[in-house]
DNA sequence: ATATAGAGTTAGGTACACCTAATAAACGGA
DNA sequence: TCCGTTTATTAGGTGTACCTAACTCTATAT
């Protein structure tokens, strides 16, 4: 009952992406997110605040339950899409963000209902991410980030919140990918890098990245 | 080294697929094709025209090298989504088209080379049209109308060349798809109907939709 | 207190791809 | 030959989504 652009799922898309973290959706990280200047972006959520998809206070943007409905199906077919890419067609994982980044504006109900099928109904992207059933619902999960962990603390990789191609190539170079069993054998201080054991191995890994990584 | 829009293909594509039966391509075909009016297509064709995509003269419009060269290569994508619809998919070939409408420009080369490997390299599309290789080469056999055989004449279908969903799904109620071997019982005088045998059945088939299958 | 940097918006403009209404040209009877 | 239909184009206009330049705040830093 909507006749929404492909432009718009992107910036619903991306406006809840970005409220994932704690930090506010400034139009300026929308900006940054989307690659488009700040005017762009300025006027455009002015147009999403009139078709009531987004409320824009001085707390930021963010979606409204019809905005967020939309986000969730472009985040289903976003996700559906990857799988499709890494499972069936033989991509990596850190080869199908852009891929699908298009290809969930041209996937219509009905192939998005025959990617799950044919995919034995994935509950996740290979990143890791929850795919949003065909009602928006979302399986969540208490995760907490790999960053946050003590030396000695153990935990199972869920989800790697990384679009970078490059860095997600070599956190697979390292096995850290989701499913993977963790374990943190030493925190250096002042913010310094975490030392790591994955498979055997031992990793210096930045706190930055390591919070990306959320494990159980 | 081009930046063709998502609609310039579109519009390449139509002029390649109006080109293959004998009819002047005229920008009212083109229109109609394209679900577009007149003066629209009038102007787009215009603008191809100045890009070197087609030569516009009396006698209609027709792709340049370059604008066949596009045209193929938007073929090629179309006709491999086509295959991934179907043979991963579980689609039916009556409802191809439009997804594939769409994601032929959604396709980047990589993914056009994965999906090809994975499919092993099919060679047509499920209507039975050849697939351009990377390079835009197509297969060309010499094929005749089931419409041009005379009665007793036996062939194999190698394509239907049919966009309506209603039209594909009832030819395929009569077994009438690619690889199948038909007869021609009795042609109608006046251009009426013709009896065909295919796998044990009798059918009448108008000869509209007869021009448009093509056997060898 | 004043200067400056950062964030956000307004103003003004472009490219693209569509539309309807009006006009022109060509064609095929009666 | 004149007339009406088909075919194509011109003229004028719309909505979408982007841009740069200029302006207005507000929150520091000196
Ligand atoms: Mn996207
Ligand atoms: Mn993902
Ligand atoms: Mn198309
Ligand atoms: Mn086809």
């Amino acid at each position: 009952m909507k006749a929404d652009t492909p432009r718009i799922e992107e910036y619903l898309e991306s406006i809840y992406k970005l409220q994932q973290d704690e930090h506010p959706v400034t139009t300026s990280r929308l900006a940054e997110h989307l690659k488009l200047s700040a005017p762009s972006v300025s006027e455009m959520v002015k147009k999403l605040a009139q078709k009531k998809l987004v409320n824009h206070t001085e707390k930021g943007v963010c979606l409204t339950q019809e905005g967020n409905r939309i986000a969730k199906k472009v985040i289903r077919r976003h996700r559906l899409s990857e799988r499709l890419l890494t499972d069936i067609l033989g991509f990596r994982w850190d080869e199908v963000h852009d891929e699908a980044c298009r290809l969930e504006h041209a996937i219509s109900p009905e192939m998005e209902k025959h990617i799950e099928e044919s995919l034995g109904n994935p509950k996740t992207c290979p990143h890791g991410f929850p795919i949003p059933d065909e009602n928006g619902v979302i399986a969540k999960e208490k995760l907490r980030p790999l960053s946050e962990l003590k030396a000695s603390d153990k935990g199972i990789i869920v989800s790697v919140f990384e679009e970078d191609p490059k860095m997600l190539q070599y956190l697979a170079t390292l096995g850290l990918i989701p499913e993977v069993c963790v374990r943190v054998e030493e925190v250096a201080p002042f913010g310094g890098p975490l030392i790591v054991c994955v498979s055997g191995s031992r990793y210096a890994l930045g706190r930055e990245v390591a919070s990306k990584i959320k494990v159980k």
